[in-house]
DNA sequence: ACAATCAGGACTAAAATGGTCCTCGTTAGC
DNA sequence: GCTAACGAGGACCATTTTAGTCCTGATTGT
């Protein structure tokens, strides 16, 4: 249900937590303790971020990760991209030529500007305001506010 | 990878191809015919569709299913929130208190923000939109464009 | 009566996800 | 030079989700 995995929504909360101190050199099971997740499933991303760039690591005793980038140069949406691939609304969103109903099926289109307005949005975000770091926990916009109720109200499934 | 279930785009479908003639009754086997998707699927969105208000249908024989409201008050977040349950980034932004992780990730509000951003995209686009009913298949404004470009150069996850 | 058509599930196969574990290469300290 | 602390890279498994089929009713026009 449009949802980002567990696993990358960790890979987030573990780059949070290097970008709040910055330059330090983090153990996995330093990192893995701080966060409560479990030791294992922090290696695997901290390895998996390192491949994508996001972070240095030093082998060796005394080594560790570090953020190769200052937390605002990193987005949301290029984490997605590393860690579960282009972000693709439909599968036939991605680019064109997959779906074989594409002559029958007009809604292609529409998905694909929906696809990328959530980019968009992505794109918006950086680490740095993941981490809650500029600006602490930012008010939102009166636009937002208004969709949040919105959403309570809930118009769509429940009208019959 | 933030992807809608495959149903809940043939769902959509559905949808669209009913929107392009309102009023007239389909039967399930006939939409089925019409979008080359599989027949028992389509009967068991269409089934699923009845439930959450979005179509009427009359039962026996001549039967069928018709477009219960006007496309244009159908809103491509009523149809997600109907198939697939709320849309909720991470499992923890669509309420608190499910993660036992809350008190040390600083994560979850930004996530949030996300969330609801890719809600208010999700509010604007209308059935009568995804069928491409109104306006043809609009134009790309111009800052959507610039993502697009941003997305085949893809800055994050390749930089080392 | 009967055929077409929806209603509601049960069921299954396949794939994605979340998570663990093992083996190896690297490096600092002794 | 040995050893212990670390990351690199996978293989592997369990569980859940997804996609799709099928069966057994209940309705209703003809
Ligand atoms: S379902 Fe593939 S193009 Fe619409
Ligand atoms: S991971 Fe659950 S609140 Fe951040």
């Amino acid at each position: 249900m449009i949802r980002i995995s567990k696993l990358t929504d960790y890979a987030t909360v573990l780059l949070a937590a290097m970008a709040r101190e910055p330059g330090r050199r983090f153990a996995s099971a330093a990192l893995a303790q701080q966060t409560q997740i479990g030791a294992a499933t922090v290696s695997k991303l901290l390895k998996q971020l390192q491949r994508a760039g996001f972070v240095h690591s030093t082998r060796g005793l005394h080594g560790g990760y570090q953020l190769a980038r200052p937390a605002e140069a990193i987005s949301a949406a290029s984490i997605l991209d590393a860690l579960e691939g282009p972000v693709a609304v439909t599968d036939c969103s991605a680019g064109q030529g997959q779906c074989e109903l594409e002559p029958t099926c007009h809604v292609g289109r529409a998905w694909q500007r929906v696809n990328l307005s959530i980019r968009r949005s992505l794109y918006e975000v950086s680490l740095a305001q993941l981490a809650g770091l500029d600006g602490g926990t930012a008010r939102l916009p009166a636009m937002e506010r208004e969709i949040k109720a919105g959403l309570r109200a809930r118009g769509g499934a429940t009208a019959s």
